[in-house]
DNA sequence: ACCCTTTTGCAATACGTTTTGCATACGATG
DNA sequence: CATCGTATGCAAAACGTATTGCAAAAGGGT
């Protein structure tokens, strides 16, 4: 119920004596201005506490300060964490963050990007699977900095950001080897998928380093799941001889994994070591803790976040980068 | 590239042949239009793609179609599944949700809420412990709807939304006693905070309830975290009798029980029973699956959701409401 | 005193809506 | 035909900022 309305750019020209001309360009520092002045009227900026409002700004500017993380599932742990990187580099640079999540499908993709843009988002983080070109497009035809977490690399379509999954799993195996294990099975999940991939290529490309032998006997694929893990697992334990270690392309197979390892009456790591990929919550508080693979969630989010300023400050025109970070090996109890 | 540019309201008016007022009429229902006029008009803003622009219109109404989530700590996953139920209710109204994380100290969450206030959110849902009633009277006064996790309730500070800890908490413990047990331990966390309180209080009345009187010495309080739940349920199994069910605060207590159970040898749920409350991702995945009480985060989303909406249709003037959701509870294997 | 550079002011415009009081057209009802 | 209620139009005023070309002023150096 306070009557006095908020301080306007007019006011705080009128209490410091200059025309709203210079006050403007003293905050946007788009023409000099002395620093006597300067002083003055930052004085009173902070007199007045004024902020200047971002609906007139937006409208004048056609931008926000604001940034969008566009994500399938916000549910998935990976995106808090990401978006807690955003906020990190982004929240003390007084831009905004929101968080959308979207069905795995074109048109809520579509929807929510009209949305964003409308609302004149300075970036996207865009983390959808299921985005194509037209919505790379949209984005940056709509004048938005766009940074992808996956997807090809292309000069119109802004830069990349991704974990090194075949190095992560590469530390993976490469531990697993170093504790003197020599037949070590893959219980991989989809291999058509990129993750799947990836860390396929980490297993292969650990053993060559270290001159073991690679046995396509030993892979085994299935779904990224418990059920998934359980069924590999077996398969891989039910060969004679029996490999002594099960390197997992992600947390939930190897839980399935040590599901399994025990219904065979085996211990974990005496037996048997089982590595995880992706260091899940779930990851620590198993019995025994899970060797895991840590997606490093918050500082990719980071990176996105300065990728995003980078481009905002020196404008459009700049070739595509492609940032992969290190994966980190976290070592717990299960090997 | 495209060097058309946007439809505004004006092409809209142009080409239905109307004026500028009735267009905006016909999307506001401000003022009474005849049907055939606004079936015109709708077709038109259809062809045309028409979409105001959220910076005029804010500009000019001071809201902006945002509801904003203010959180201690995006990555408590509690908070990501309360998104994900504010979005299914308000993403259909074409409203953007905007995920805030401040640190646990009011200065983060004065410039946070100064930040959102500013670009006019039309909500908060506030999920901030250390929120104060300047806090509270800031949202409000700035004319935005409140909605609260936690607090008193007061009809100057929108209304509350929270789960029945209680009642969830003695639901699980009349579990345990229908599956015959009668002993039950409860290893509680802090008891100064609410959870601590009102889930100790679940477990007495539950006890009152099934009429078996409560045991001060089957009772301990620790931190809400694993180790806490190792030595609480150390203590309370080295009594003679021992208790037939460990009852834990929460599912990292209760984890920590499980380690508890299985160092002295004994077997879950043969020996010991044992139950959690939060039903974190790790519930499912330990072995044996652990019997929690799931939080309804979710429904916690929806919820707030709609009294804000409620809130922003009916005008400010009613008192504030408090909504208790039932919390669910999940009988897997450990019981 | 002169010129040159740097700093500031002016005044106007554009951004795209929403809102409004008043006036007018239109039908239908009595 | 008079009248009334309902639909529409008109024109203009906000909302608060950024941007601008031009001109004036203020300094600094020679």
């Amino acid at each position: 119920m306070s009557k006095e309305n908020r301080a306007g750019i007019a006011d705080v020209a009128a209490r410091a004596g200059v025309s709203i001309t210079t006050v403007s360009h003293v905050l946007s520092g788009r023409r000099p201005v002395s620093d006597k002045t300067k002083a003055k009227v930052l004085r009173v900026v902070q007199e007045l506490d004024y902020r200047p409002d971002p609906s007139a700004r937006g409208l004048r500017t056609g931008r926000s300060e604001a940034v969008a993380l566009v994500v399938s599932d916000v549910t998935n742990p990976f995106y808090p964490q990401m978006a807690a990187g955003l906020q990190d580099v982004l929240q003390p640079q007084g831009f905004l963050i929101s968080i959308c999540s979207v069905r795995e499908n074109s048109e809520d993709l579509d929807a929510a990007l009209r949305h964003l843009l409308d609302r004149k988002v300075d970036g996207v983080v865009l983390a959808s699977l299921t985005a194509q070109e037209r919505h790379y497009a949209a984005i940056t035809d709509a004048g938005a900095s766009l940074v992808r977490l996956s997807g090809e690399l292309d000069p119109r379509f802004g830069d990349i950001v991704r974990a090194d999954d075949t190095g992560g799993m590469a530390d993976a195996v490469t531990h697993v080897l170093e504790r003197g294990n020599r037949r070590i099975g893959f219980v991989n999940g989809d291999p058509d998928t990129a993750p799947g991939r990836l860390r396929l290529a980490g297993y292969e490309r650990a053993l060559r380093d270290f001159g073991v032998e690679f046995d396509e006997s030993l892979v085994v694929s299935g779904p990224f799941t418990r059920a998934g893990g359980v069924e590999g697992a077996h398969a891989l334990l039910a060969l004679d001889p029996a490999p002594e270690a099960l390197v997992c392309a992600n947390d939930l197979i190897a839980v399935g994994a040590l599901d399994a390892v025990r219904e065979r009456g085996l211990s974990v790591p005496r037996d048997v070591a089982v590595t995880g990929f992706d260091d899940i919550e779930a990851a620590s508080l198993l019995s025994p803790p899970l060797t895991t693979v840590h997606n490093p969630a918050r500082e990719i989010g980071r990176t996105c976040a300065r990728l995003i300023l980078e481009r905002l400050s020196e404008g459009p025109a700049q070739g595509a980068r492609e940032v992969v970070l290190p994966q980190k090996l976290i070592v717990r109890e299960s090997t």
